[in-house]
DNA sequence: CTCATGTAATTAACGCGTTAACTACAACAA
DNA sequence: TTGTTGTAGTTAACGCGTTAATTACATGAG
């Protein structure tokens, strides 16, 4: 069956929940001067550890070309460190550094209060089912 | 509660499902030279009818400054016209033309495939139960 | 060793997302 | 009529998404 309206579209359903979700996130990224990938990347590094770039851009959700941009940024702000993978000179390694740290730490707390409005809202059960169907169907998908 | 991993992260999930979604429906678009927002646009048009730039907008999820160059293109290719509307000079009025309309029947036997194809590995009633959660939590946190 | 093939990352080109600033027009008060 | 305020749309600036091309290095065949 083909969607009848574009509110019960699927890509247009994502596309419109991400946006108003997002919309809580973005001022206190702003605020900080971290882009949505910058942060994303940020928090890979941070709960991962050291990581290749190609890896990397997929637990971000991001794309070469876009890490390469994102990974000058944050070299630049020396939120992380970039390195050679010794055995191989093709692969980069990323490494979160102590401003990056202290970064996911100052904002913590913020997104702690965002994070439980929107559970307490929509409902935590509800939050649940939802993440599991957005895992099904992102591993039935890809 | 904080998500413990970008997995559980719902803007993540958001993204990442909308990605892998996406991935079946780009080669189709790509073929016909339209981009996604494009796409929304023209559907949006043809499902409403005339719709003043506003509304336009908000029903494709697409802000105003990409509109105006959405609306640049499609006109450039006669997918839609655009006039200003009357008793108000400020507002346009924009209307799917023909050759818009055409591109709409001749993509809707493809994404009736791709639709079909991802509800059967999906399951009907999961992605009916997906969008309603979707819905909720737009409709609660717009 | 050399060459062909493959892979990781980068660069390039173009369109969109996002915010802020700006232009054009409308509405309304004095 | 004039000036103020508000609204619709556009423009500008910068970063990301996407695809294709390119560079640098690794790997394996001969």
């Amino acid at each position: 069956m083909l969607p009848e309206n574009t509110r019960r579209s699927l890509p247009m359903a994502l596309l419109h929940a991400r946006e108003v979700v997002m919309a809580r996130f973005r001022p206190m990224l702003a605020a900080h001067d971290v882009t949505e990938q910058q942060w994303r990347v940020l928090r890979v590094l941070s709960e991962a550890g050291p990581v290749e770039a190609t890896e990397l851009a997929d637990r971000a959700s991001v794309l070469p070309p876009s890490l390469t941009r994102i990974i000058k940024a944050l070299e630049g702000r020396r939120f992380i460190t970039r390195n050679k993978a010794e055995g191989d000179g093709r692969r980069v390694v990323l490494t979160i550094a102590p401003a990056g740290s202290a970064l996911i730490d100052a904002l913590s707390p913020e997104r702690r209060v965002i994070y439980d409005d929107i559970e307490q809202r929509f409902g935590h059960d509800r939050l649940e089912k939802l993440l599991d169907l957005l895992e099904n169907l992102i591993d039935g998908e890809s």
